[in-house]
DNA sequence: TTCACAGACTTACGTTGTAAACTTATGTTG
DNA sequence: CAACATAAGTTTACAACGTAAGTCTGTGAA
């Protein structure tokens, strides 16, 4: 059969949404977030897509551009205040404000330190603290010092947070009376304490453990900075 | 053909050294620590003690299982001293104990908190830890405080540092070379700043940052504690 | 001598990242 | 409009991975 000139139609089926890389990050993100980064494969992507695996390569080299990728676009997340604020308050927003990002990006913590992505936003990001810091008046090894104790704590303890299974938000009470049972109760009666008494307290919330430490490091850093 | 009584040799080239869960598992850690974590396989076990890749499974659930496993045997090299030194010497050491291991085997922190292992030596480290603590007088939501922060700090610098890629043992001026031509240095004087006069210079010691934070923090801990 | 069984090996399957070759859609130019 | 170049999809294929299932075999007990 001829089809005919005026009912011509070239497979509109597709919408025709052109791929971009942007497109592939930000589908790769969507499925890390929902099913966990271990889920994620070329092929994944691409269903993701409505697209063959292979397609991706016209515009992401390979597999660990896309990690890479990731990572810059959640990096560009964290809030960067204004440095008129000073310097503490500036790193603890920061702080805060990436502690959020890896909440919420449960992958990304993990990610950013078994990678060695130098993208520019992490870049700016560094320049960023470093120009803070060292116009606060710290000197140039102090700054050092307290960028890398800053960012330790930071990624530390993100990394930590994910490797307690909590399902369900702040539900980590079936993780801990689960590890209650397999733990021979007398032989930790330590940990059994801090369990029972503390973790599976109906008060408590893990985000308010992060802002202690990181208040106790800036107090820390300011007495470095006014003893000089 | 029948064979001789007295001439009997049940195919003695293979020295029949028994295979165990403790032979793969230090396989699996020499791998790791000589190749890398990525090459880490079955197989490649499986080669190393001259042996199928299926033999394992006679001796190890899974893959997953060897993981936990090579954390558990590592964990056990850190040194936990009586606590007859007092709580901060305690803790100080066996920081820097971690931190040894962990630099030791470079794939050990990103390890350790990607997975969810839960054996006898962490809960034993774990133990001791918050044992030390609260006989040293922390209150015991204070000892939750300070065991997070302690831990994110260690494991955290500890993954930093594995991401900075330097080959030879304190040869990170080739890494930081590398990054200083790929940058444009206009654009990120302070980041160009700390390269050049503080992370190249001579004399630097990445194992000193670490100990800056680490007294910091214990500095912090034993404020917090007084202050009761 | 016979037999059971632990512990090795062989084979096979589904999934992974990606190289290579192909097909098709789009935009430019005569 | 026709011809063609280029960009961006698809198809096919391969090696390496973890591991399920089945088979063979060396060793100690009966």
């Amino acid at each position: 059969m001829s089809l005919g000139k005026g009912t011509f139609m070239p497979k509109q089926t597709r919408p025709r949404v052109p791929l971009t890389r942007e497109r592939v990050l930000n589908a790769a993100i969507a499925i890390a977030d929902q099913d966990g980064i271990e889920l994620l494969s070329m092929r994944r992507i691409g269903k993701e897509l409505g697209v063959e695996a292979m397609s991706l390569y016209n515009h992401v080299a390979n597999k660990e551009d896309i990690l890479n990728g990731m990572v810059e676009v959640v990096m560009s997340e964290i809030d960067l205040p204004s440095e008129a604020v000073g310097w503490r308050q500036a790193m603890r927003r920061r702080s805060i404000s990436a502690y959020r990002m890896l909440s919420q990006h449960g992958w990304a913590s993990v990610l950013i330190d078994s990678l060695v992505s130098e993208g520019p936003v992490k870049l700016g990001h560094h320049e960023w603290v470093l120009r803070t810091l060292r116009e606060a008046g710290f000197p140039l090894v102090m700054a050092a010092h307290a960028f890398s104790l800053m960012d330790s704590y930071i990624y530390g303890f993100s990394s930590q947070e994910q490797s307690l299974p909590l399902e369900d938000e702040g539900d980590l009470t079936e993780a801990s009376e689960l590890l209650l049972q397999m733990m021979p109760r007398d032989q930790y009666p330590y940990l059994t304490e801090m369990i029972l008494d503390h973790a599976l307290k109906p008060g408590y919330d893990h985000s308010a453990e992060f802002e202690f430490g990181l208040d106790l490091i800036l107090d820390g850093l300011e007495r470095e900075l006014t003893s000089e």
